[in-house]
DNA sequence: ATACAAGTTTACGTTAACGTAAAGGTAAGC
DNA sequence: GCTTACCTTTACGTTAACGTAAACTTGTAT
């Protein structure tokens, strides 16, 4: 059984983000949590939200852009053309998530080749002492 | 045979970026172009700094995140405690990245779960019509 | 009643990563 | 000699993504 809601606070100590971080994805209108009175509710769709949000950030994407990932997730528009030219953007984006992929793989390649030439240097450092 | 040298717009059209954005990397002391009089000379070198820059970019690195990274391509200090700072460094760097690529193939996997939801929707919208 | 912890709004401040404009130097071609 | 195409430096402007502070409300504990 998952908890029914969360605070602003809960959130923010469990992201470890600000609350200020948190109402500013309200203001840009990614996450737009329910009130009871003044007080702002947070549903587990809230916090998933937040959660895509931040991993898009980790990722280095804009917040414009997460945001439109996020809308990727599910067809706001239910007509014929409009899941097409969703499927379309996703498609792209995934695209795009695969070259970013292979571009990580490469750095790690290389990375494998630095620490190399540093195990070749002290080596060579330890033999002409 | 590469070709020896570039001038500052060669490498701004080849990257399709902006000479301004190249000098402010100079400003940020990432690059340090030759110079013939005032005019900047690139060489192979600085090239590969760039493409190396940009693909930090692209990954979502700051330009200091970036700077580090570079650093690790060349052991500038050859002492032996460096190098040991240095391998412990890449060593975190590419726990790092093995972790963007986590992120990326979940991403990865929720796409083709919102794609596969739209095309779902898709046919059902075609049966009940 | 009072303190205090957590919530709120409003608003100005900050940093990274450039954009943009001004004012000028230099070498090539007509 | 004049334009054109690059190059240069200097400097103010801009945007995203928050930080920070002030001033206030509201429920809970002492």
């Amino acid at each position: 059984m998952t908890k029914k809601n969360y605070s602003i606070s809960e959130l923010a100590k469990e992201f470890d983000i600000t609350t200020r971080t948190i109402r500013f994805y309200e203001d840009k209108g990614m996450i737009t949590p329910a009130r009871q009175g003044q007080t702002r509710i947070y549903s587990p769709a809230d916090r998933t939200k937040l959660k895509l949000i931040l991993r898009g950030k980790r990722l280095g994407f804009s917040l414009d852009e997460s945001n439109a990932i996020i809308d990727m997730y599910d067809p706001s528009g239910n007509n014929a053309e409009q899941l097409e030219t969703l499927i379309g953007r996703i498609r792209q984006q995934r695209q795009s998530l695969q070259a970013q992929l292979e571009e990580i793989q490469d750095m790690l390649h290389d990375l494998d080749g630095a620490e190399q030439n540093c195990l070749d240097t002290l080596a060579q450092t330890k033999n002409t002492q």
